[in-house]
DNA sequence: AGGCGCATGTAAGCCGTTACATGATTCC
DNA sequence: GGAATCATGTAACGGCTTACATGCGCCT
């Protein structure tokens, strides 16, 4: 009944996704944040036991004590009616812009300032990290499509599939452009092909 | 000569990057993080002029006195050999994983909840978007390919036009992605073919 | 005996956004 | 006369990270 906040931020929705998946502790949100919902979104439990709190007291979650290894009261937080509604309007409100936050790209944009082999080192590690996620996108893309409701618009894990397949697409994408960096930087920092057959 | 702070943060180094390019004012520095490093870094006024004070106070930027039309003496900032030192050093040291925060993502991956035609609105949404950034990248890449210097790995053109590129096939793929999910939604929608037929 | 996993909380501090504040010149 | 651009700064506040704090049960 209480409305301290009208609409929960950004966090807050993360969390009622997660909560309208399956009911959690706090201590089992900030572990799930790590993993699928982490791959787009993170937070730590620092931050997630006070957004509780503030979304219990709009009326969007609640939550019964429950048996557990803590030395206070062990709490399972679920969806209200009011909590889906929320998430609901939330999914297809409009879109603003969001500003775009990428330290790697910002490194190599500098990178005209180094000697083209150190500008590779730099491509390799990019190239890498995005290789491993592709790598852990892959396998549970894979591990979904054999779970039942993956084709279901209305089940939780066609949802998950969706945003896995992007994330599968994005960074091949990224993977096949540091390839094609580290070729043009090579290129720049060896001499012609003709001139490289010389000494193998 | 003073060690305020050992090393600049994020921040600072996007500012020493656009300061290897060319000196500014802060209030230039404010204007360029809107155009190209925009794209993958941003920063407000406020939190530039304070952060500009740290680097000068470091040693990594100095600043002298030009004519201009404000209230209070116009600065123009430039690196200082040990600023240009520190982001080399910077470019080429040891990458750590990025958390990624990505709002739209997240919206999708509550989809599931609503149904399939209000999913579609949101994705027809995220493919604007994507498809609006990467028009722009399109735009700059093929400017920047009629400019001297994009082909000298030591040019600052250079490196502007990788991360251009990087940034053209990541929303490409984005855009594609968009459209292969707004099929299956529509699919899910609709009736099947057959059944189609049968009302209009 | 010590470390790890479960489980919940608080505090300090940085990072970032929004808004307030000032004042000249130029363009409509 | 009013709005936009140049130009620099401060203040308040929320988001996020890192670290501190507690304590039980299980495994080695």
């Amino acid at each position: 009944m209480s409305a301290d906040r009208v609409t929960p931020s950004n966090l807050g929705f993360a969390i009622l996704g997660l909560l309208a998946r399956s009911a959690s502790t706090g201590y089992d949100l900030a572990r799930r944040m790590e993993n699928p919902v982490g791959y787009f979104w993170t937070a730590r439990h620092s931050q997630i036991y006070p957004e509780l709190r503030r979304l219990e007291t709009s009326g969007f979650i609640e939550h019964e004590v429950i048996e557990g290894a803590g030395p206070r009261p062990t709490k399972r937080y679920a969806l209200t009616p009011a909590g889906l509604d929320a998430l609901r309007r939330w999914v297809t409100s409009d879109l603003e812009t969001q500003p775009v936050r990428d330290l790697e790209t910002l490194r190599l944009w500098s990178a005209w300032t180094v000697d083209p082999r150190s500008a590779i080192t730099l491509i390799d590690q990019m190239e890498q990290a995005h290789a491993a996620r592709l790598a852990v996108y892959e396998a549970l893309v894979e591990e979904l499509q054999t779970l039942p409701g993956s084709d279901d618009p209305a089940h939780p894990h066609f949802a998950s599939l969706l945003t896995l397949e992007g994330g599968v697409l994005t960074r091949r994408a990224a993977v096949r452009w540091c390839r094609t960096v580290r070729r043009r930087l090579l290129a720049a920092a060896a001499p012609t092909s003709a001139a490289s057959t010389r000494s193998g």
